[in-house]
DNA sequence: AACAGTTTCAAGTCTACACAAATTGGAATT
DNA sequence: AATTCCAATTTGTGTAGACTTGAAACTGTT
């Protein structure tokens, strides 16, 4: 058989059901019909309906249990999907010209609280790298960095003068696991100096530990400048 | 042909893949086999591989086009996703008990931001309801909200006593498009008093607006108590 | 009534094959 | 040399059918 327009596409079947449960037809927590049933309702193959259901639970809509069956969920536990770009990528996105500055780098023995929050062995060393982003000569963003010296030996001839350490890790090691928290910290002395605002002002701020493997790779913690919004539309 | 335990897996193809990312058998921008070709090496179907690399491509590794063929993302744009609970099971799941307290609610013409941000018709009017959220008697969120009463009718009759607006919407209207934002605001005299915190202190603050089918349905401003931490692992 | 074993059903995944749609690259034409 | 057109290639999605897996429901036994 051919999928020309008279047929129905698992696109369709996710709309239909979309359609059903927003109208009350399918009310929270009613049992669907079976991928059988269904099939032949849009007079298509269970593979098909299949595809279409799966997808609706990824999204959170459906709750899937063999033999049990599917049904609406209650609450729609949707789910937001930031998209993590680059520095730069983003600064380019809002029509900003990026600028990178170096700070400051120095290795040595990982302090105790990074330590403690990587679970790392005694006498583990870290690089330490702190950094500038600029949208256009405007501080965009604040970048204060350890990256775990054992995790990743290149470092040591590693040269951030020109490259951000963000950029020449993704290059360089990949990673396997992601923590990643937003919170509003307010900016110290040294903050405020470099995003160019008042002490004490609230500072969108994101902290990022990165594992390849259950090793830690690094630490991050990265201070947006006012104003920041990190938005997400689904 | 059965799947048993010797048969290769969508599942076994993505992590093999992965693999070869990670390991750097196929580094960024790397044009990969086709399908076919795949297929072939894992001795399964196209159907099989076809589903691996539409997953990855899905998660962000992979970059797909007909005929162009698959290649290997060279930022992976992982993209992070955070679940959205109810504040009530959010409360719940870190061992607090939920307590709810309406603040104020009361109807009339839409103020001229909330319009504006909106895009409202001249003149629309709006609920606004503001509420507490606790646990265990310690302030966990303050709730600022509007309700376009001419999207949700019904919300002239509703009591916000007892039940939250966030829930008695999940349960009434159903939205199509949600725009959530994430920011650090500085809590003023309202706010920090019913978080019982420092006026001037920072504040994680999330932005919430949600349509129906283009209308707007609600916009929603919540204030998290000090120290809170919005986290996601991926 | 409580328990263990068995059956049964619905989702999960695979095979094998076919046609669709997008896009690239080369051939033919201007 | 530039443009248009066409064929080949690769992913996208469908059909039809089968076996697998997990959990619910039923069974008989203690």
């Amino acid at each position: 058989m051919t999928q020309s327009s008279d047929t129905t596409s698992y696109k369709d079947i996710k709309q239909t059901v979309l359609d059903r449960i927003r109208s009350g037809a399918w009310p929270p927590d009613a049992l669907l019909p079976s991928e059988q049933e269904l099939a032949v309702e849009f007079s298509c193959t269970r593979t098909t309906v299949n595809r279409a259901m799966r997808e609706l639970a990824e999204e959170g809509y459906l709750e899937r249990r063999r033999k049990a069956g599917t049904r609406v969920l209650s609450a729609p536990q949707r789910q937001a999907r930031f998209t993590i770009p680059l520095v730069r990528d983003e600064v380019g996105a809002l029509g900003g010209t990026y600028r990178y500055a170096l700070v400051s780098t120095e290795t040595g023995l990982a302090p105790e609280w990074l330590a403690a929050r990587l679970a790392l062995r005694p006498g583990q060393t870290a690089a330490h790298v702190r950094c500038m982003h600029y949208s256009t000569n405007t501080p965009f963003q604040f970048e204060d960095r350890w990256i775990i010296v054992d995790s990743v030996p290149q470092v040591e001839q590693a040269d951030f003068t020109s490259v951000g350490p963000n950029e020449w890790l993704i290059q360089t090691v990949p990673f396997t696991n992601v923590e990643l928290t937003f919170l509003a910290s307010r900016a110290d002395e040294t903050v405020a100096g470099f995003l160019d605002l008042p002490k004490d002002e609230p500072v969108f701020t994101a902290e990022r530990i990165t594992w390849l493997q259950g090793q830690p790779v690094t630490f991050a913690k990265m201070y947006f400048a006012a104003g920041y919004r990190m938005t997400t539309q689904f």
